[in-house]
DNA sequence: AAAACTACTGACTGAACGTTCAGTCAGTAG
DNA sequence: CTACTGACTGAACGTTCAGTCAGTAGTTTT
């Protein structure tokens, strides 16, 4: 809010964010986010210590906007269902609408030497728990059948993400999976309630 | 096979694929590569072109591999559906075998700048087309109903991978999945076919 | 008005990097 | 013995990078 105060270190932040998105923790050089962010290297150094504090700040944020919506969505009363539906709809769209945050999230999984290793997967885990006790109060509730609600909880997850991610990386090459979010969204979510319905 | 012709070339290409799954492309130097498999930097370069060469070639090898058994499994006659159940199994199990090739094809594709670029998504499109193909089959014949092949294959291929790749990327944190690969492939192949069957 | 503090600059350093290259050496064909 | 090859070495190159630091300008405190 406070116009010297934060408003050079947000900036160095989004452009971090972004940066980092497109080529990686390795792939962008301290100056290039000085640079972009039009500062200068020494005001990075002064307002993060080090790059890897720097990548870890612009994670932990887009981390806690994902897991915002899964305690809204999966939080809320309601039959599972339902809540499953908002979930995956939302948490598509927030990522659909943030391909940035998606490639972020993505690379820093896979790179275990970059920080924080093994953050973004820890975070993954609450939400699968979260997805996983929903699908459980359906099978209480007996409008689902499955044998295994983690496994299913994880397929679930994994669905919302690969489409996701596949959207993400197809736009570079000028691919396209066709259809809006809402409509793969909704396939998707159909396909898994179908199969994990207690089919009548 | 031939002693001394290859021999070096191979262990590069060994020990090359090891170190970019762990590392990824900037996190691995050309000299790191030569010390592990005890040769020098010049004879890297004498093998390969420079060091981007060096990965398109082990991530090509990788590749190879995957489509060798998307073929086998897909292309052969039989019921879709147990072609299908046949072609999760053997492919995870590859991959389940062999984390460092899934560790890899997961960096080449967010690793932009990192040649060969969308390569991996290329091939992975290939998988998904003839998934698709199958799929397509199963409609003709009435065992399956969905309203878009292309969207189901693409969500099957979406499974399998994100399945495999958290069990791949659980492991340096110690956690696990549960189950053994056969029984989460079966699981998780179920569901999608509940999903997708014409239900009876 | 002096001192202290905050936000910031840009030149700088030492290490590490990809790549090149002159040269060694075992082997082979004539 | 000569000419030649293909595999291989290791030092050296130019460049880039993360991180440092002495210093400046503006504001606040004493």
């Amino acid at each position: 809010m406070s116009q010297s105060e934060g408003s050079a270190r947000g900036r160095i932040l989004e452009v971090a964010g972004a940066l980092f998105s497109e080529r990686g923790f390795d792939g962008v050089s301290v100056s290039d986010i000085a640079t972009a962010s039009g500062n200068s290297t020494g005001l990075v150094y002064y307002h993060f210590k080090d790059k890897s504090t720097l990548y870890e700040s612009v994670v932990r944020e887009g981390l806690h906007l994902l897991e915002a919506t899964a305690v809204r969505t999966l939080g809320t009363p309601g039959r599972p269902i339902d809540r499953i539906r908002s979930f995956v709809r939302e948490y598509m769209a927030l990522l659909e609408g943030q391909p940035a945050l998606m490639r972020l999230l993505i690379r820093s999984v896979t790179d275990v030497s970059t920080p924080p290793p093994g953050h973004v997967l820890m975070r993954s885990a609450t939400t699968i728990e979260r997805l996983q006790s929903v699908i459980d109060e359906g099978i209480a509730a007996g409008e689902f059948r499955v044998t295994d609600a983690h496994l299913a909880a994880t397929a679930l997850f994994a669905l919302v993400n690969t489409l996701i991610t596949a959207r993400v990386l197809e736009t570079p090459l000028g691919q396209s999976s066709g259809g809006s979010v809402e409509e793969r969204a909704e396939f998707m979510t159909d396909l898994f309630l179908r199969g994990v319905a207690a089919c009548s």
